[in-house]
DNA sequence: CCAAAAGTGTTGTTACTACACCCATGA
DNA sequence: TCATGGGTGTAGTAACAACACTTTTGG
């Protein structure tokens, strides 16, 4: 446990897996349930928050060394984050209420490590029927303001009952 | 646990989840690791095992009732391997060294619960190259007889190293 | 010969890639 | 009017589904 999450709600947890080879702690058999979380960081954040504050932050390129095992929980927590992502509406989880298409790309491209087409990407997720597009646009850009969207949680919902994978 | 595997060796064996909600069972919080293992029936038939005579089959469709959550531990592992064996070639693991590309496609439609039209699966599993073809047959069918194949483990890991994901 | 399943080829359609291009905003 | 990123259109290609067809065996 790196983090203590118990002071903030509505985050996104998954459990990846569990780990309990006998020899992978000295003091003997501790069995490990490995999670990861998404926190947003706009929200969380050192100024405005007392939790942020009171953690460390890494990126995953660059990290301390690793107690034990912990290195390769790690690595599986972010191997099954980047297979989510791709397969499970996840990334939405990261972005605010209302976003925009490149928000979105640059999140997905931040989690996978490529770069998208920006024209295909686009294509590709508003074929899917999940957004909707809002009558807002961004302010204060020096440049075209982009329109804002928001995902339809509902209507995934009735698309998965029907068989549809979400899939980027 | 169902089970006791034990006594077998060269099981496929893949954990899923672990399931510790509190009230989950009556004497407290009781923590269940949840994994399926894939077993060849051929090879482990009542008659030729003392471990199948002490084992109960039945259909996934046609379960008794099971105690506490078991019916939804076993609903999460069948829908992991549903998933598990689309992208990764995990349904190798329950046929013989030997196999037709008719057995193949057959244990496809087994698991995942619907049929394949036969000159496409075999299109999409030969385009991979993940099959050796052997330079023998099928012996004492009533038709034109099979070509056996044998998957070709090196193969696979080598692509695997470099980004290639399996996919039927 | 027939039945049954193995195995192959073709065609039409869809989906995707790789671009070039235009648009709206702030400075 | 320029720089910047938002947003659109299209042509070529690859992938795929559907289906007709031929082949080889046992009976």
């Amino acid at each position: 446990m790196l983090f203590d999450l118990t002071s903030l709600d509505n985050v996104f947890l998954e459990q990846f897996q569990t780990f309990g080879c006998v020899d992978r702690h000295p003091v003997g058999r501790v069995v490990t349930v490995g999670y990861y979380a998404l926190v947003e960081t706009y929200r969380h954040n050192p100024v405005a928050s007392a939790w942020a504050r009171r953690t460390n932050w890494f990126p995953v390129d660059d990290l301390p060394k690793l107690a034990f095992d912990h290195q390769q929980i790690l690595e599986k927590g972010i191997e099954t984050l980047k297979r989510s992502v791709r397969y499970r509406p996840v990334g939405f989880e990261l972005l605010p209420k209302k976003f925009t298409l490149a928000d979105l790309q640059k999140l997905y491209e931040a989690i996978l490590g490529y770069k998208f087409d920006k024209p295909n990407f686009r294509k590709r997720i508003l074929s899917m029927n999940l957004l909707i597009p809002l009558n807002e646009l961004q302010t204060n850009v020096s440049h075209r303001p982009a329109k804002l969207f928001k995902f339809d949680e509902s209507r995934y919902e009735s698309l998965k009952k029907a068989g549809f994978i979400f899939d980027i």
